[in-house]
DNA sequence: TGTTAGCACTCCTTTTGAATGAGTGCTAAT
DNA sequence: ATTAGCACTCATTCAAAAGGAGTGCTAACA
């Protein structure tokens, strides 16, 4: 069968209603909803073709339609319209945003919240990975005899940070060595340029503190690594409950922990953001998750980009009702915005 | 009226019947419940008195009783037995905190993960006060041309870091020099014995980069004091859902609210650190809470240490009808844990 | 005087059945 | 191809009835 222009139109409709209202919509709402001029019997017809063609279905007989994911699939790909953003929507953004904060992790956690108060959906966001990210500082310190202070500096300010306990003093002379041949060595290397080779130069450089060396190089990958899956921040997770598809106790439960525990939210964001288009912005809807626990929802991410490669990922989760077209253009407008921020850091 | 032994048993029983089950209690399981041989009738007439006095009530006529507040309070102030710390657990416990964390976050992360998991309620922990605590160690370091990066590493390896942009750019000797002075006034000092005359001393001493002096310490003392009313470690927060009496969307809905945004939790948690009795843990029934969606919840609160002055607050979150036994006794477990955690940090 | 058996009464909870209404599918007429 | 009409389905609402847990009170008892 055909999906041509009319059932398109019928279609859209259904979905726009359904998004409107969250009940099933019926063939009269439709008949009156569209400028079609089609009586409800007609429509009645047209809809159980498009329930054979499995875009819409009815949760029990004698009820309307609602979209099936395939149906959801088909208005995000082909009917979809990025709405404009309201001026005064847009300056709010920017003002949240303008106040620059000098760490990232403030930033993103500002921007979560943002996001999460704007749309009404709960909101998770990645830091940026920083493997490829190259770094800009490293410096050891002693805090006391037995214990150093690794801080790293990665580009775009994201600091790390270590305690790394040693086994032999060290005095500040070597200390100050080990300084400068981290740094000479290795500043301006993205993390994963650093291999082996450069280790044994670095160490024989050291002489006889070339086991140190070891462990400081071990200790900075892994301070890097060991953070980096469990950086996400989230916000407005409370919002699933305005959403009654989402806001039974088992559903609710889940979806929260899954927003505590935060692994899994790391491991999607990672996934969705190699599989993205050009564009950025990707929708997943229902099944289309990998997460179990949100198998319900609809999830919009979008990738940001602070400059020198580090990007992340932004992740909206709301009901699979879900005002796509509010949420892409959102979206946009703070990608842009991230975007703009960091330009306008380059020039400082 | 008086509240004689048997009265004292009888409303024991009740309390003791409820948190098992949840239910009200009625007379006749009163009656065989207690070893007191006495008729539901009796136990009646004694659970009549008993609501008098306000330590029980009816829901609604023709129910059994369920403790109020007055009765819960009774309860953990006269009649509560600490249980035993079943051996496994505590080695679980024990091992779970032995894989030393250098760093507090990481630990305090796991404490609130293993609690949660332990208790099956809300968990949640302040970071340790660094108000009385002592800077160990402070540093500034060249990031780029304006930008300076300053450690400062507290007593318990507590750090905090931040990113100062700064006007004029600074050689390496003046940094090396200020570095000095830093370390040389500050260390070894608590942060609120941090006066301006010893600012002065040290914007003197610093001649042509006095500005900066005050600039560092201000951006010092701010970065202690930005972050600390926000580090508050959560877990468990879905846990409510066990709970029906939490359950409900309205009181769910606010309580991970509140747990989401941490502020509120953190203090609660402030005051509640004040306000200790000398166990170092405090039991809050309902409406003693002073946070708006726990009215409904119980909070035990235990007071930690970590050495040096170093305190901060842990909190169990869960409905009124609590294991209040369980609950104290894992958290004096706890306790005394994390003591000999610091303990044995003292001897490295 | 304290305890207990017995009974009427209350009120929550569950079940049942009927009424309502939204929406459909199908048929026959246009 | 479209539409009016009608029988049918099924979730939802409502009221009434049945069931049951538990109480308070009274009267009898040790």
């Amino acid at each position: 069968m055909e999906l041509d222009e009319r059932k398109k139109k019928i279609l859209q409709a259904v979905i726009r209603n359904y998004l409107e209202t969250g009940e099933p919509v019926g063939s009269r709402t439709i008949s009156k909803y569209t400028d079609l001029n089609l009586s409800s019997a007609t429509i009645r017809n047209e809809m159980a073709d498009l329930e054979e063609m499995g875009y819409i279905f009815q949760p029990h007989t004698s009820a309307g339609r609602i979209p099936s994911d395939k149906g959801y699939r088909f208005y995000v790909d082909a009917m979809m319209e990025e709405k404009e953003r309201e001026v005064g929507e847009i300056r709010e953004m920017k003002e949240m945003l303008v106040e620059r904060q000098s760490k990232i992790e403030t930033l993103l956690k500002q921007v979560a919240r943002v996001l999460a108060q704007n749309t009404q959906y709960a909101t998770m966001i990645s830091a940026p990975r920083s493997k490829r990210s190259k770094l800009k500082f490293i410096q050891l310190s002693r805090v006391d005899a037995h214990q150093l202070l690794a801080v790293i500096v990665l580009e775009g300010n994201v600091l790390k940070n270590n305690i790394l306990p040693v086994e032999e003093e060290l005095d500040d002379e070597t200390l100050l060595k080990l300084n400068i041949l981290l740094n000479t060595t290795l500043n301006g290397l993205a993390i994963d340029e650093i291999n082996l080779a450069m280790i044994a130069v670095m160490k024989q450089q050291a002489g006889i503190h070339s086991h140190i060396v070891s462990e400081v190089i071990d200790a900075v990958a892994e301070a890097i690594r060991a953070e980096e899956d469990l950086e996400i921040y989230t916000s407005g997770t409370n919002n699933i409950f305005r959403y009654p598809e989402l806001a039974d106790q088992q559903k609710a439960s889940e979806l929260i922990n899954t927003f505590e525990e935060k692994k899994l939210l790391g491991e999607f964001l990672q996934a969705s953001h190699t599989e993205v288009e050009e564009t950025g912005i990707q929708v997943y809807i229902g099944a289309e998750t990998s997460v179990q626990s949100m198998r319900d929802c609809s999830v919009v991410t979008a990738t940001y980009e602070l400059g020198g490669g580090m990007k992340g990922t932004i992740g909206i989760v709301g009901p699979k009702r879900m005002d796509y077209d509010r949420v892409v253009t959102t979206l946009r407008t703070i990608q842009t915005q991230l975007d703009e921020l960091y330009r306008s850091e380059e020039k400082t």
